[in-house]
DNA sequence: GCATAAAGTGTTTCTGTACCACTAATTTAG
DNA sequence: CTAAATTAGTGGTACAGAAACACTTTATGC
């Protein structure tokens, strides 16, 4: 080990960046979009000590095999679970994001639902709590994040709300079953504006996307369909994005 | 420099990884997609000596001031132009790709127009050449490349396919002015297959995307009008993705 | 029984992609 | 000079899917 931080300085000029895994994870509760946030340690030398962010850390080479599997060992830390969606969002490095000098972090989005939950506050963190956010238009009702990760929760929400215009991503935030109804309701909460019924129907029910159950939901008027995501069917994308009234369509 | 090497023996319990940038440099030259190569040192102690690899290098700690900036300067460096598209494709990193150790690259794609490039060798670049790519059926027709190159470039490869069915993307291959059917043909060559003219126009004219010109182009048989990108214009999203025969549509 | 509200459906309008035939503008060959 | 060939450009139709809205069905509460 102390040899191979010796090899840097051998044939490399400059140090290397610190190299971090950060994981928004997001799911739905209480008809709102939350984002699981760790409180960081309250220890002299920490930066941003007592400070609030997204859960991560340094990447382990000792043990992790990949970015991907640091990123699914956080998640799998605070949550207890294995996230049915988790993408690479992007990656940031510079000399000023963190005060510990030059560094990257790479950027995962994590979605779960909400019913199989049990966060842990697993590690050095002080405290873990989900965090309801705001529809699009009031910005994030959110404690002041450590280092850059207002700015990396932001791209992640972008990129859900961007995917939801044209792919089933949200359907990840929703439990193994689901009314049309439940499905319609997390699309509108992730996209932040409300969708016309049939044509989300007739969108879900022709893209194969789902298959219904022989059971019904029991709710307090008419009882609904159950359905659930078809087992073969990774993220789907649909050949029209959804209209949307102002503002351009894609990811951003 | 020896004491922030120190810093991480110190509070860090394991290595840093090795942080590299790759780019992906992408033009158009005699109807046919070509990726910009370099060959690597054939020195002892190098790895992959000899071999082609994608421009990149070691992430500059002294002088870059983020992963895009090390990035642009990698593209300068080789190319001597700003390329008018660069995005970031993803981030690899595992304790496998290197033979040097645990390393981690973030994967740029730039796009450029043939017409003003001058590939120069810099640093300890043994040569550097253009190298056309095939259509995707007969996948690509390349050297071996080094390290985990050719899966990098085939993501890169993806997300350009993948873009173009829905958005302007392609159009960076292109001059600062061209016709509508020069504009197709460059799809089309990405994309791997024709599309029907008509509906092709429609959808470049009604998008606001460019801009006529007065001028024509002087072609072997009938003059074709000039357009160029309308240059508050960025990246453009269409509302509906192309159809194809057969596969799906969307980034992958 | 009626009012209410959610689940589900029928039908029409609109937007944009694909298709194909046709016209316009040039070059080339007989 | 005329006809053929080829590219640039256009008119018009068919089709797929998103939006809109009215209506029917299924339950609960008064």
């Amino acid at each position: 080990m102390a040899k191979h931080n010796a090899a840097p300085a051998a044939c490399e000029p400059y140090p290397r960046p610190l190299c971090t895994v950060d994981v928004i994870i997001l799911t739905l509760l209480d008809a709102t979009l939350q984002v699981l946030l760790v409180q960081r340690e309250d220890a002299p030398g920490e930066p941003f000590p007592g400070r609030w962010a997204l859960p991560g850390g340094i990447v382990d080479t000792q043990h992790d095999r990949s970015l991907e599997d640091c990123a699914r060992r956080k998640l799998l830390d605070k949550t207890g679970v294995v996230a049915p969606h988790l993408e690479q969002i992007g990656s940031w490095g510079d000399a000023v994001r963190d005060p510990r000098g030059w560094s990257t972090t790479h950027v995962y989005l994590a979605l779960l639902p909400a019913a199989t939950l049990h966060p842990r506050r697993g590690g050095n963190a002080a405290d873990l709590r989900w965090f309801p956010l705001e529809p699009p238009a009031g910005g994030p009702a959110l404690p002041p994040l450590a280092f850059d990760h207002a700015r990396l929760l932001g791209a992640g929400l972008a990129r859900l709300r961007g995917k939801a215009e044209y792919t089933s991503l949200p359907i990840y935030l929703l439990p193994q079953t689901f009314t049309l109804s439940e499905l319609q309701a997390v699309f509108q909460v992730v996209l932040g504006r409300s969708l016309e019924k049939k044509a989300f129907r007739t969108r879900i029910l022709a893209s194969g996307l789902v298959e219904e159950l022989d059971e019904m939901k029991e709710t307090s008027r008419r009882p609904a369909r159950l359905y659930r995501r078809k087992t073969d069917e990774g993220l789907h994308y649909f050949p029209r994005a959804l209209e949307s009234h102002g503002g351009s369509v894609g990811p951003s």
